[in-house]
DNA sequence: TATTCTGTGATTAACTGGGTGACAACTTCG
DNA sequence: CGAAGTTGTCACCCAGTTAATCACAGAATA
């Protein structure tokens, strides 16, 4: 079953960062025009002695107006206004945090450029990232096995400008009416057909895996899907993975290039 | 005098909801290529036993890659990488958390309609989107006098709609080389000449004013940037406010509508 | 084998946030 | 005007979280 709006909303709001009382206090707000600490107590179970702290809280956030007459009244800001006043603030600190990250001061040690390493990686957003960076990254050759869920559209258009910088792109058809949608962009030349059920063999207990990237015949990338979004990514040509991934491509066309031709 | 680039990191780390450790060891991890639990000890001052939790933490967010050996070594996804994980993060909770507060049930009670309030807003994003949303719903007539600096992209645009959907807009000019950049993109004839200390002038003791809209006579906003960001609004024609403002515009050309025609 | 290091767990201290009550100032109403 | 109720501020306590330290078994190294 499924929590109310209302929790909903409580609980997404403190995810971003505001406590128990403030996120109740907001949503009592949103639901009424206008309200005494009273009334939002009545409608939050927040105690009404708190409603103050919280709503000071919320409107140093920009997220609720004031009334200063006596008793006070708060009114939520427009729904649509919060949400880009939210978005505004984050968008601020990680900019800010860009900007602090890459004014770091560089703390190298041993130049230990190991070239067999194998890296596991979690979260769907830093699999997409990091799939995104690895075509981004392909320099001459580059071999895509993927079901269509894990060809989002900003990683085709990687894969296109890949093939337009001169990449040799090849993407591993797999049976999916979807398929030739998501590649409409790609030269036809550049998919052939890969086997359906590369992708659904366990290649390990955790799971199958939805994307399988190989790029330069040096970095390899196995992507999972599912409950626990994670990756598996080896760099360096002596990599234990890339026999694996050497292996997974058996059936490949003798013209499609998986290694870089040099 | 200024916080170093690793104090400034690590605080906004945490804003962005990470706990001390796991800023601390993520800004560590930035800085050099990869790590050991004893090497993001001793560059983070994080004791070696909590570098263990922390990086799982770091590793669920997406923000750090693992390699399973022994002794484990751990790296931290490229800056841009981060950025954008952490990014689409905010965004798919602030997408959710629009959807819950649309979908949020009414509790109205008292059709409580007062005619005369004057409110409080915080905050220089909720000042931003206020003005946009003032100008946005303005239906008739609209009078602007605000610096250039308050006259950001997003709200010159809608003033431009407001002209285009046949709203009466006239914007105080202020003394200002920018200024005329500013509005390029407006009707010429909207803009009127304002006192420019009009602004300047202290209206109470919290300072001067950036901005100052007045729409269809009923609908007043006087926002003020610097430390405190903040604005004052007021709804309905009855609303002293309004007084204020018709009184600031004293000098305003007699053809320059500031308040529905009817 | 002896020594050092790694990784896990338990434990304590400090802090934050949720929850409750006291109370003076103010409003309202008889 | 006085009584009764409401509002807004503070102080306080308690529970859960997080920072901080220690103990220890297994692994690696010499």
């Amino acid at each position: 079953m499924h929590d109310s709006p209302v929790d909903d909303a409580v609980e997404l709001l403190q995810a971003l960062g505001l406590k128990e009382y403030e996120a109740k206090c907001f949503v009592a707000l949103s639901r009424i025009d206008a309200a005494t600490a009273r009334d939002v107590s009545d409608l939050s179970d927040v105690p009404r002695t708190r409603v103050y702290d919280a709503v000071d809280a919320l409107e140093d956030a920009g997220l609720v107006a004031r009334q200063h007459s006596n008793p006070q009244r708060f009114r939520a800001v427009p729904v649509a206004d919060a949400a880009e006043t939210l978005r505004d603030q984050y968008d601020a600190r990680i900019d800010d945090l860009r900007a602090a990250l890459d004014s770091l001061p560089d703390a190298e040690q041993d130049g230990d450029d190991a070239v067999h390493e194998v890296w596991t990686l979690s979260g769907a957003d830093a699999v997409e990232n990091r799939t995104e960076r690895l075509v981004a990254d392909a320099r001459e050759a580059l071999a895509v096995v993927a079901t269509t869920d894990a060809l989002t559209d900003d990683v085709v258009a990687e894969l296109d400008a890949a093939t337009a910088r001169g990449v040799d792109v090849a993407v591993g058809y797999v049976d999916d009416p979807d398929f030739d949608d998501a590649l409409a962009a790609l030269d036809e030349g550049s998919v052939f057909d890969a086997d359906a059920d590369l992708l659904a063999s366990p290649v390990d207990d955790a799971g199958a895996f939805d994307r399988f990237l190989l790029a330069d015949g040096a970095a390899v990338l196995f992507g999972a899907a599912g409950d626990d979004p994670h990756a598996v990514v080896g760099t360096g040509g002596e990599n234990a993975l890339v026999a694996v991934a050497r292996r997974l491509l058996d059936d490949v066309p003798a013209d499609v290039p998986l290694v870089p031709s040099q």
